[in-house]
DNA sequence: ATATATTGCACACTCGATTGTGCAATACAA
DNA sequence: TTGTATTGCACAATCGAGTGTGCAATATAT
C-alpha cells in the first residue's frame, strides 16, 4: 500500500468525481445507483493507490471524531496505567481512539484541559477528576461521561469505581482483627473523593471498637508514603500498623520502614489499597486490597458507549478483595 | 464560563460577522484594522458567553492538529507508562496533545493503527515500533517521526533510546566479574530490536570470556519470566544467574525462584534491565540496569518538535547505569 | 464642495469530506 | 419514432473556521 490518496486526488486520477469515491468506499454505490463497472474502478484505484480520506474533514461533517478522551490523574501510577491500558483496548474494538490527558492532580489543570479536550469535539470523555467539586463538570453534565475511580455524587453522571469504603473498612477491620489498636493511616490526595471514601471506611471500623484515627500525608505518591512513614516513626507513640491508602503510598512507607530499621511484619505491620504483582515479592509480601482493575475499566467503557448511544446508564461500585499475604501481624506485647 | 459558543453562534449574539470574531480572537484585529470599540465588544461578549472554537474545523483550515500519536506496544508496563507520562507533559508545555495507541506488540495491530492515526492528520508521531523490519514506516519517513527505545538503522528516521546493548554488556559483565560462568539470559520480544541489542551485549560480553549463550523466552511479560525460569531450573545443569531483559520479566522469575524454593542470591543470582522503586524493596533488593527514562522522553519530545519545525536532527543513545542491590553474589562451589 | 485617503467590516473562497437533488444519457414502451 | 422510465453520475450545499479582497462609510486634503 502506498502513500495514500485523499478521496479527491483518487477521484481525478480515475476521472470520476469526488462524489462517487466517496459513495462507493463508504458502501452506498447501491444506494445512489453507481455502475458496477464504476464501482470495481473506483475499488480497483483504491487498493492500487492507496486510500486514506482525511478524517478531520469526515470529522467536521459528521459531527463527530470516533475519539474518546481520558483524563486521569497520573499514568505512571500503575493503577491508572492498568486502567488506561483496557480502556484502550476496549474502546479500539468500538472504533473509537483516546486522547490521553495527564491532570496531574491538580484542579486547574483539569479545568484547563477539559476545555481543551471539549474543542477538540471528542464523542466522550472517562474521566478520574480531582477535587472534592465537580462544578465544572456540570455544564458538560448533557455530554457522553463516564467518571471512573473517582466521581462527584450530585452530579447526574454516572461512574465506576471501586467500593472504596468498603475496601478501606475491609483492611482497617482486618488489622483490628489481629489486635492492633494503633493504626495509622498514611492518606492520599485529601481533596479527592476516592481518598475521602477510604478515609471513611478507615474511621468507620475504628469506631466500631473505639479506636482513635490516626491520619497523616497528602498525596498519592511514594515521596509522601515515605515521608508521612518517617513522620510516624518519629513520634512518641508509634503505630504498630500502618495503612497505605495506595500502592504508591506502600512503596514509600515500605522503604522508609526499611531505612529506619524497623521490619515488617515483627516491628510494625503493613497493609496497602492497590494490588501489584511486586507487592508478592516484597520483603515481605504485601497484604494489599486489590481493586478489580479490569471490570471498572470495561464497565466504565460499556457505560460510555451506551450514552454515545444516547441511552442513559447507571453508576456501579464493584468490591474490592483482601489479598492476605504476611506483611500483618498481631502486634508485640 | 458558560459552555462555551461557536463563532458564529457568538458573532450573532453581538451583531459582527464570524470573521471579525476570529479576527479579534486570534489578535489579527490590528493587522485588519478592527476598531477598538468592536474588539472589546468581541472581547467582553466572548469572555461572558465563554468562546470554544470548533477545533476540528481550525484543523481542517490550518492543516495542523496540535495532536501527536504515540504508539507504544504496552502501556501498563512501567517502563512505557513512565515514558508516556513525560511525554504528556513536555508536550503539553507545547500546546499539543497526545493520541495514545497500543500496539500490543503486533505487527500488524501497529500497521493499521499507523493509519488509523495518519488519517487522523495528526501532526508528528513517537513511536517504539515492534518488529526488525521498519518497512511500513518507510512511506512516512518525511513526516515528522521518532523513534522511541526502538528503532530501524536503514531507515532515515530519528530515533532515541537507552544504549542496549552496552546496558546488556555492563549487566553480564558485572555477573561475570563475580565469578559467574553460567549466565542465563530471559529474553523479551524476540522480534525487536531492544531485545537484540540486549541479547547482542550480552552475547558479546560472555563472549570476551569464552562462555557460552543461553537465551531463552520471548516476551517482555510477567508470564515470560515465570515460565522461562521454571523451565531452565527444570534442566540438567542449572545457570547460576539469571539475566532478565526488562522489569516485568524480573518479576515473573523473582515469583518463580520464589516458588520453586530457591533463594536470591544464595542459590541464583538475579539482574534486570529497567529500574523500577519496588526493585529496592524486594526480597532481595534487585540490582538493575537504569534506563534514563526522563531524558529519553525529553530527547524525543525535543526531536520531535524540531521535526515539526522542519528541521532535521539526529539519533541518541543515552548510556544506562547499574544500580548494584543484593541480588547477585558469587556463585557457591 | 469635491476629490482622495483611510478606516471598518462583511463577502466569498478554501480546507476535504458527505449527501440531497437535478440533469443528461440510455433503456424501454407505445 | 416519439414519449416515458430508469440509470448513472456530477453539481452544489454543508460542516465551522481562516483569510484575501472589495466596498461602503467616514476622515482628510485641496
Amino acid at each position: 500500500m502506498a502513500v495514500g490518496l485523499t478521496l479527491k486526488e483518487l477521484a481525478e486520477k480515475i476521472g470520476v468525481s469526488r462524489t462517487t469515491v466517496s459513495r462507493v468506499m463508504s458502501g452506498n454505490a447501491q444506494k445512489y445507483r453507481i455502475s458496477e463497472k464504476t464501482v470495481k474502478k473506483v475499488k480497483t484505484a483504491a487498493e492500487q493507490f492507496g486510500l486514506m480520506p482525511n478524517q478531520v474533514a469526515q470529522n467536521l461533517r459528521l459531527q463527530k471524531t470516533d475519539t474518546i478522551g481520558l483524563l486521569i490523574p497520573d499514568i505512571a501510577n500503575p493503577f491508572f496505567a492498568n486502567l488506561a491500558r483496557v480502556v484502550e483496548e476496549e474502546l479500539r474494538a468500538h472504533g473509537q481512539m483516546l486522547l490521553l490527558c495527564n491532570s496531574n492532580e491538580s484542579t486547574e489543570l483539569e479545568a484547563e484541559t477539559l476545555t481543551n479536550i471539549i474543542r477538540r469535539q471528542i464523542d466522550g470523555l472517562i474521566v478520574a477528576p480531582v477535587g472534592l467539586s465537580g462544578e465544572h463538570f456540570r455544564t458538560l453534565a448533557d455530554k457522553p461521561i463516564v467518571f471512573i475511580d473517582r466521581y462527584f455524587d450530585e452530579l447526574p453522571i454516572p461512574h465506576v469505581s471501586t467500593d472504596n469504603q468498603a475496601g478501606a473498612f475491609m483492611a482497617t477491620r482486618y488489622l483490628l482483627d489481629q489486635g492492633h489498636r494503633h493504626i495509622a493511616c498514611i492518606q492520599g490526595l485529601r481533596a479527592t473523593v476516592s481518598n475521602q471514601d477510604r478515609v471513611a471506611g478507615y474511621k468507620r471500623a475504628l469506631k466500631e471498637q473505639g479506636g482513635l484515627p490516626n491520619i497523616i500525608g497528602d498525596g498519592f505518591t511514594i515521596e509522601n508514603g515515605y515521608e508521612s512513614a518517617v513522620a510516624l516513626l518519629a513520634r512518641e507513640e508509634k503505630p504498630t500498623a500502618l495503612f497505605a491508602l495506595n500502592n504508591l503510598i506502600a512503596v514509600g512507607a515500605l522503604q522508609a520502614l526499611r531505612d529506619k530499621g524497623l521490619s515488617v511484619p515483627e516491628d510494625i505491620s503493613l497493609i496497602s489499597f492497590d494490588e501489584q504483582p511486586y507487592f508478592a515479592l516484597t520483603s515481605p509480601p504485601v497484604t494489599t486490597i486489590q481493586q478489580p482493575v479490569k471490570q471498572i475499566a470495561k464497565a466504565a467503557v460499556q457505560k460510555l458507549l451506551l450514552r454515545l448511544k444516547g441511552e442513559s446508564t447507571d453508576s456501579l461500585k464493584i468490591q474490592p478483595e483482601i489479598i492476605k499475604r504476611k506483611s500483618v501481624l498481631p502486634p508485640k506485647s
